[in-house]
RNA sequence: GCCGGAGUGGUGAAACUGGUAUACACACCAGACUUAAAAUCUGGAGAUCGCAAGGUCGUGCGGGUUCAAAUCCCGCCUCCGGUACCA
């Protein structure tokens, strides 16, 4: 069969109808093969691949064809995470419904990545927005408030003015949406929640079972997020009123340190405590302005510490004193108690605070070498507070201990009371998941004046997003304003009632999507335990690492609820991540306010998916920043047209053998082309093995490349089988990253059947042992000579020859030889002066 | 401040357990082919001195360990990303 010129969209186009008719991505459950479940995360169907995009997917398709070819039963699925806010948007400029958007986006999108010869199981594609998707995570929910996890609460939320809706605190980066990147303000609201801190600590502690399979610094940011601190829960008491306050510390051995307090504005008890104070005008006005202040400003690192005194006093429960309580703008209500205890000596904000204001500062840690010269150390000299370990003083009873037993001495002490106790802190707070918004699932709860909070009942779901909704232009939700939707009888107790008209946070899709893609077309439950129990957990997920923190963090609370729920019997949902690196153009990331995005669609149509792949994949390692570069991928299909020419211009010399198939090497060009062959697979197998590094993979067969073309006139008559094997090595090992030109090739030399079938070729270690191997020759540690010996030719042999060699006596001449070392086959030193 | 990552040619990047620094590619230069150009094939190329053989320097900076360091150790500098009044 001629082969031709090298044009990629005909031979891509006809592979792709190959593999499709062919079924050989489409997979099951077979037990008596090992899984293997790769995943890329799932894109939101905004209308076009991105250059970002087509790196995530083309890593996972690499990933995907190796393994297979390894043996794997492998999982690959694709599909849309649906629901969001730019379908809302659009839906209101082209006066259309979201839906319509969506999915023509999903189609079109769909058709992008098809191009791209992605080897995805296509009848497991699923869209979020879609009931008989969303059905099932509305039934999680019910689940979830059964077993309480789901909970209903009025407090101050995140509210984004832009986007009209509130945002967990997951969703708010810097103080602004993480969407639209507006101001986000507060705002108390009543809204559902899911209790992720109820598994803070096995969110935390699980990260641990992640740390060979996840990078460290996605741990990192997670082990922040989630924040524990371990310390106590201590009460004061109020001086003249029946309240107490209490606060959380990590450093209960300072107490008697305390000399004043510090509240939030939001603090619950603000208003009693400044009732009647002679100032409360001037308490007012301060209060206000914290609570107006943007959270940017008010989060900034040089925000000048400011407070206010309420005018009442608490007493120390260790030392007895009366202490004063101040609202103070560092003070947050959303961590621990919002209330402080302050200890100036030992904490730099409460120092900063107590100079500004004039307050007590008392010393009660006592660093250990002025502790042994019995010296304290002195208030009125100190510049800043000191935090390290020491001895307590001026702390009655405690005086004396390391503080670090003073703190659970001291804590017992106040327990006798009932005013202290050991206590955990998370920064992490639980999950809002109610969206004032349209294009979302809704949330299935109904309202009756009798009943209160009624779960819609099960057979019921799914609860169906309206699609006769007509979207308004001022981007508010129109769905209570939809009688049909709202007005619907109590389950209960029969009478009016009306619907939850919140939608969940999109997040609530992406949790969860990976268990359904096992079983993703099951009509009578979210997923079988049969499909689960076979594929999950992912061995493989690749995805950008914006998602550190959000998606990866909510998915591991899922896994963890669906658990507890029966739904799964997994912990952690992904085994390995790999977060690959930026595409960038020009040193800057790519984006459209830019202008300098580059469109996949044009790269392909110009050059073909299969240079679009090797470019990408060849530039940068996965995990790393990928400079877009038009040189580059005019070099890549450059590469695949010269491998395209060997083949072409041999082909009525070549022969369809097996990869690294040519065993009896009689001359030397043979035998060097079979030691080459051996050691490419060696290398493409460890590269890739070792975390994905396909850029060194392509480089070794192109060096393959390179070495047939040099050796192809002096083997084409002689041993065609010596250059059929190693084209064979080439076009397989190629094959996972440019898998049309390599099956075209494979066709053309000779293959009947698909290189999908084909296994990952093994090398041979005899193949590379050399009969003849190149020494190095250093004198006192610089290469000065180099010469050929026969492999693993005794040391002292070596060391003759080396020593004799013309450049090495000019070296060593005049000199004292004090010690040679002979590294075997490699390299010979010489020490002399 | 803290956590993570990275500093290697003109550029993207290699270097497996310490053992020829710069593989592979881009850009560049030269030769072959061509009337010419493009394409292709072959070759060159870290800097510097030298006609050459060869020498000297060279992996952010300064030390150290070692026969031998891009790689290991100590101390810095710069850049990127994340994160922070978290009590």
């Amino acid at each position: 069969m001629a082969l031709g010129k090298y044009t990629p969209e005909e031979v891509e186009k006809k592979w792709q109808e190959i593999w499709k008719d062919s079924r050989c991505f489409e997979v099951e459950v077979d037990p008596s093969k090992p899984k293997y479940y790769v995943l890329e995360m799932f894109p939101y169907p905004s209308g076009k691949i991105h250059m970002g995009h087509v790196r995530n997917y083309s890593i996972g398709d690499v990933v995907a064809r190796f393994k297979s070819m390894q043996g794997y039963n492998v999982l690959h699925p694709m599909g849309w995470d649906a629901f969001g806010l730019p379908a809302e948007n659009a839906a209101i400029k082209n006066k259309t419904h979201p839906a319509k958007w969506t999915y023509q986006n999903i189609s079109e999108m769909r058709e992008q990545l098809q191009r791209l010869g992605y080897s995805y199981d296509w009848r497991r594609e699923i869209a979020s927005c879609r009931p008989e998707y969303y059905k099932w995570e509305q039934k999680f929910f019910l689940k979830f408030l059964e077993k309480g996890l789901a909970y209903r609460k009025d407090s101050p939320q995140n509210w984004c003015p832009d986007c009209n809706t509130v945002l967990a605190n997951e969703q708010v980066v810097d103080g602004l949406c993480w969407r639209c990147e507006s101001e986000v303000e507060q705002k108390d609201m009543e809204q559902w929640f899911l209790r992720i801190t109820d598994y803070a600590d096995e969110l935390l502690k699980d990260l641990d079972t992640l740390d060979t399979g996840w990078p460290e610094r996605v741990l990192t940011m997670q082990r922040n997020w989630i924040g524990r601190s371990y310390g106590a829960e201590l009460t004061f008491q109020v001086k003249d009123m029946d309240e107490t306050i209490k606060v959380f510390t990590t450093r209960p051995d300072t107490i008697s340190g305390a000399t004043f307090m510090s509240v939030a504005a939001e603090h619950p008890m603000v208003e009693t405590l400044t009732k009647d104070a002679d100032n409360k005008t001037e308490i007012n006005a301060f209060i206000t302005n914290i609570r107006n202040m943007d959270r940017i400003k008010r989060g900034a690192e040089d925000l000048e510490k400011e407070g206010i005194f309420t005018g009442k006093y608490c007493i120390n429960p260790i030392t007895g004193l009366e202490i004063p309580i101040f609202i103070a703008n560092f003070v947050l209500m959303g961590y621990g108690t919002g209330a402080v205890m302050a200890v100036p000596a030992h904490d730099q904000r409460d120092f900063e605070f107590a100079k500004k204001y004039k307050l007590e500062i008392k010393t009660v840690i006592n660093p250990v070498e002025l502790h042994d010269k019995g010296e304290i150390l002195n208030e009125s000299t100190m510049e800043a507070a000191y935090t390290a370990p020491g001895i307590l003083v001026n702390s009655g009873d405690f005086n004396g201990m390391e503080n670090e037993s003073a703190k659970k001495a001291i804590v017992e002490h106040l327990d006798k009371s009932g005013l202290g106790t050991m206590s955990v802190n998370y920064r992490l707070r639980d999950w809002n998941i109610s969206r004032q918004r349209f294009w979302g699932a809704p949330i299935p709860i109904i309202y009756c004046d009798d009943c209160g909070i009624v779960p819609v009942p099960e057979d019921q779901l799914p609860l169906i997003l309206p699609e006769n909704a007509q979207v308004r232009a001022d981007g508010k939700s129109p769905l209570p304003q939809m009688e049909e939707f709202v007005n619907c009888e109590c389950p209960k107790c029969g009478k009016a009632a009306r619907r939850e008209t919140d939608t969940f946070d999109t997040f609530f899709e992406s949790s969860w999507y990976y268990m359904r893609y096992c079983d993703p077309r099951n009509e009578t439950e979210p997923f079988s335990q049969e499909a689960t129990d076979y594929w999950m957990n992912v061995d493989q997920y690749i995805g950008g690492i914006e998602h550190a923190i959000l998606h990866l963090l909510y998915s591991r609370f899922f896994t963890k609820a669906l658990r507890d729920t029966g739904f799964i019997k997994t912990t952690e949902p992904f085994a390995n991540l790999l977060t690959q690196g930026m595409v960038l153009k020009d040193g800057g990331k790519m984006s459209k306010s830019k202008g300098n995005t580059v469109d996949p669609n044009s790269m392909i149509n110009r050059y073909g998916a299969d240079a679009t792949r090797l470019f990408i994949l060849f530039a940068s390692p996965p995990v790393k920043e990928l400079e877009w570069s038009d040189q580059g991928i005019e070099g890549a299909f450059r590469f695949l047209s010269r491998l395209w020419r060997l083949v072409e211009g041999l082909e009525d010399k070549l022969q369809a053998v097996q990869p690294a198939s040519s065993n009896d090497p009689q001359i030397d060009a043979a035998k060097q082309l079979r030691f080459k062959e051996h050691d490419t697979v060696r290398r493409a197998t460890r590269d890739i093995e070792n975390e994905f590094q396909f850029n060194t993979v392509i480089a070794a067969v192109m060096e393959l490349v390179n070495e047939i073309y040099g050796l192809r006139e002096a083997l084409k008559d002689a041993d065609p089988k010596a250059l059929s094997s190693a084209i064979a090595t080439a076009v397989t090992l190629l094959s996972p990253i440019t898998p049309h030109v390599c099956e075209e090739l494979w066709q053309a030399l000779g293959h009947t059947t698909t290189l999908t079938k084909q296994p990952w070729p093994t090398y041979d270690e005899a193949a590379l042992i050399k009969d003849e191997v190149t020494l190095i020759v250093q004198v006192n540690g610089k290469m000065r000579a180099k010469f050929q010996m026969a492999n693993n030719a005794p040391k002292d042999e070596v060391e003759k020859v080396a020593l004799g060699l013309e450049n090495v006596m000019a070296h060593t001449d005049g000199k004292t030889i004090r010690k040679v070392i002979v590294i075997p086959n490699k390299l010979v030193n010489i020490v002399a002066n």
